[in-house]
DNA sequence: ACTCGGGCCTGCCCCAGGGGCAAGGTCAAC
DNA sequence: GTTGACCTTGCCCCTGGGGCAGGCCCGAGT
């Protein structure tokens, strides 16, 4: 893979370089105010840029970068470190960010798919909606009004403070969960309650004394319910790709005539950190009479 | 489903549509001014927009589309075509669109991840590189200036007409292929020539006086060669995808020492119709010694 | 030496799909 | 009446360029 001197030496004029790179000359401009890919030698009085026939390499990789429609400011980090493990890695975490997203969508857009073309009250598109019964459960819940972009990061703490507060509470004794108890899914901000079954209903009782009302913390008996539920994955765990599978369990309930008897809510049985994005870890729900 | 006359008399602000469409009033000023989601009413005097509460599914499903990144433009047509299977049919068309380019992103993203962690000498990404021996055959052929962005529909239609005028030549008698005598794949507008091998070599001359030199058509004997080649599906078969495919090759030869000996080509072996973005149906391949 | 055509330079406006902010008008509750 | 929340339009910003205008530059032909 020995070149010679001349493909070091041979310096190529935008266009030439642009045709070899298959990029555009203008594009090739921005790269270069961008400090992405700067021409070996700018010509002081005209302003000329000439590029190295060796540069091609990289730009042919930016172009290629730039085909997975990833941003120029990651195209700069890629090629920045250089070829090796650390490049592939960061190209890696972007390609699985893409494949993340395009995974939710796929399931709104068979989702909507199904619902326009009016077979939705066949199959809901791809959700699958059951009933269960859940036994009455002693719950301890923190409350907050907050907003659609800061949920997600919400539920992961509230959660995660109401599992570890369990342990003193006789353990988890059930599926934590999330209740709205505004719309559907707070529009607005309607209130969220994230819960956790806990064991031992004194020792919940004296633990939410302790912690007094700075978190609006809650103990109190969810009755026995029955729930309208679809499971979802990882991927649809968020906006607005939950809200297709609230909406298809509330034609499922209308369909059949059921009404919600309590804020809907979303059950989170599976480990989060250790889910794929294809795997189930989420029970979409509203309860029912 | 009835819904009561109030949900046609509530006209609700543009606030708190809003936020129960989920979407920012911004954006509902810019879908009223494209004709996308008009309000119901606006206020002559003061300019207030106001929107009945039924308009809110139209805006959660405009909502949802654009969470698909589908283009206002191709919403609009969308929605305009009310619920039913030409809306459903639109909506399909468009994500399989994104499906498709995604699948070339895809194979693109992972030979770039293999390129990149440096084990390119091991496997070239996900491409397979062989050689094959190939005949001498006879060919007519058509030769063109192109550009990559006009070089698609051209291959179909000179490989159509080729394959049309092969019944006049004794049938088609291998492989059709499209060759490219400049650039390994045509920076600027380097002459492509597209190959339809047939079996009676006097006929098609005869063809080819017939057709004089309109087409800058051309018969010749294609001398038996080796090709080095990788096999690519549909989705592959785009720019610059096929590039990843044309470079992969290269490299394959410059590892073993060996140099092209002639144009690189396509070789087109599969019915392109009926073939899905999955299927193999081109051959990139490299005339070597 | 002069000119001509093509290539190159910068700078400006344009696209989608909004976000953010400013200046000013409105609405409703107290 | 007042106040604060809400609404209006208009302007500039983002990304990743495309397209064009006006002006300089370069090499080849005469």
């Amino acid at each position: 893979m020995v070149d010679g001197p001349d493909k070091d030496l041979e310096l190529l004029t935008i266009g030439a370089f642009a045709a070899r790179a298959r990029l555009s000359a203008k594009a090739l401009r921005l790269y270069d105010r961008l400090g992405l890919l700067a021409p070996a030698h700018v010509d002081e009085a005209t302003g000329y840029r000439y590029y190295r026939a060796g540069q091609v390499e990289r730009a042919r990789l930016v172009a290629m970068l730039r085909q997975l429609d990833m941003p120029l400011a990651r195209i700069a980090e890629v090629v920045g470190a250089g070829d090796g493990p650390a490049a592939a890695g960061l190209l890696g975490a972007y390609w699985a960010d893409v494949e993340a997203r395009v995974a939710g969508q796929r399931t709104l857009a068979e989702y909507l798919r199904g619902r326009l073309s009016g077979r939705s009250s066949e199959m809901y598109g791809k959700f699958t909606v059951e009933t269960v019964q859940t036994p009455a459960q002693v719950v301890i819940s923190e409350k907050r009004h907050t907003l659609v972009d800061e949920l997600p990061a919400w539920i992961g703490a509230a959660l995660g403070r109401l599992e570890e507060a369990a342990r003193e509470c006789g353990g988890v004794a059930g599926v934590p969960y999330v209740a709205y108890h505004a719309e559907v899914s707070m529009e607005s901000d309607g209130p969220a309650e994230a819960c956790v079954p806990v064991a031992d209903e004194a020792a919940a009782r004296a633990w939410a004394k302790r912690r007094g009302r700075a978190w609006e913390t809650a103990v109190r008996v969810e009755p026995a319910r029955r729930l309208a539920y679809t499971r979802i994955t990882k991927a649809q765990v968020a906006h607005p790709q939950i809200l297709a599978a609230f909406e298809a369990v509330e034609e499922w309930m209308a369909a059949r005539g059921l009404t919600a008897t309590g804020p809907c809510r979303e059950l989170y049985f599976a480990d989060w950190e250790a889910s794929g994005p294809g795997d189930p870890v989420c029970d979409v729900a509203f309860p029912v009479s």
